[in-house]
DNA sequence: CAGCGCATTTATGAATGCAAGATATTGACA
DNA sequence: TGTCAATATCTTGCATTCATAAATGCGCTG
């Protein structure tokens, strides 16, 4: 989140935190997955104690459930819970964005409108990694253009806790060409001046987005749940 | 009647984690307190081991510090870092306030208008303590009004790392009889259905109880910084 | 054959032990 | 006397161990 690294000197029970924070956001650890201590344990090569404090921070931060005495799984999401987790993004976006109208400094407007011309060309080729990387620069970049280092923080965490579910989504038909397109539309609101154009805007882009994915989520979830 | 819990189905980190969080949020641990495991553990008749898990989940959180190999402290906040936490709580506010006007059942908002009204007793009493109480119940029943569980938890999290500075805001001068004013004209303009107006309102009244808070901050800060 | 109860097994919660790093103390030397 | 360095002590990070609750499997009985 912030960037406090350059420590070499890491914790374990960091490294396996930021592994599983990234093993869950990224999918590749299912929701209602077991997490086993020892399991985990012995994949990192450490003894149980630093796993537990990995899973303890997860659980209290939403990514996994512990139940005491019956272990941890990765949480696993209603429906009507991602529908509140989106509707609450896209109105924390579209905050950041109307704050960000007002406060940027032209370098960092210069800066998003760079990076969102250089995303032309990833829509066409169709790289949807990349545009999902591409994506995350564009949306940190507007929470640090609020000038507010903890609401920055706050919007990212919510952000990264729903992108198990955005992954997917830009897969899906036409979507990657109408994001790239609601993002110059808010940046020309931006440009203007009129952050509560674009914090609409955002908003909108925000909902789309999850709208597009909702037909994938029931069947995600259904899958799921077995 | 409880007395001792014979079934303590608590898990003892996790008593552990909400009575720091308690103690930082009160106050009565101070911003920079170096917090000792071996210390924590004694007061609790426990071992370290759920000691270091609890603090886990709160540097995770933000409420503590633990920098490897050194310890724990209280988080210390910069004034810059409250005065950017007052502002994200004052648009977190405003927007539960802005969706809770449009959602909101009849019972929600009489429920909060009785409630309202319940507080003008605390007002002329200069019951801060009881207003405090009060104070929180109204915003958490804002909360709840969004129906958005998600941002609800959010809200709630954010105004709850807020509270230690919060607490002592109250005891200035006029503040609680503006704090009261203002909270009717919030509801007011919620009862006409605005949303907008209702959430400017919230957003200002947030931002005056930050104003009125600054200068203390400031001294607050500067005693603790030695 | 089904359902219930007990024993075994497994995994979690917590305590203890130990090594490494950080801080404080003390002593030597300029 | 001041500063630096070596050592001693303390605290943390992690591993290991112990205890106990939950899960599982098996046998018994109706």
């Amino acid at each position: 989140m912030d960037g406090v690294e350059i420590e070499e000197r890491e914790l374990l029970s960091d490294r396996i935190r930021n592994a599983l924070t990234d093993a869950i956001a990224s999918g590749s650890l299912a929701a209602g997955t077991a997490l086993d201590e020892q399991d985990i344990a012995d994949r990192f090569g450490a003894s149980r104690t630093p796993v537990r404090e990995a899973l303890r921070q997860l659980a209290y931060n939403g990514l996994v459930e512990v139940r005491p005495r019956k272990g941890a799984v990765v949480t696993r999401m209603t429906p009507e819970r991602i529908a509140e987790m989106f509707e609450t993004t896209a109105e924390v976006e579209a905050m950041c964005t109307r704050l960000a109208t007002y406060r940027m400094t032209p370098l960092e407007r210069s800066q998003l409108m760079a990076l969102h011309e250089s995303s032309a060309a990833l829509v066409e080729a169709g790289d949807y990694d990349a545009y999902d990387a591409f994506n995350l620069a564009f949306h940190e970049g507007l929470y640090r253009a609020t000038h507010n280092g903890f609401l920055a923080e706050q919007a990212l965490g919510i952000r990264m806790r729903l992108s198990a579910f955005r992954r997917t989504q830009l897969r899906h038909g036409p979507r990657i060409h109408r994001s790239h397109a609601e993002h110059g539309d808010i940046l020309a609101a931006m440009a203007e001046g009129d952050g509560e154009a674009a914090a609409r805007r955002m908003r909108a882009h925000m909902l789309n987005a999850a709208n597009s994915l909702s037909g994938y989520i029931a069947d995600h979830l259904g899958i799921h749940s077995l």
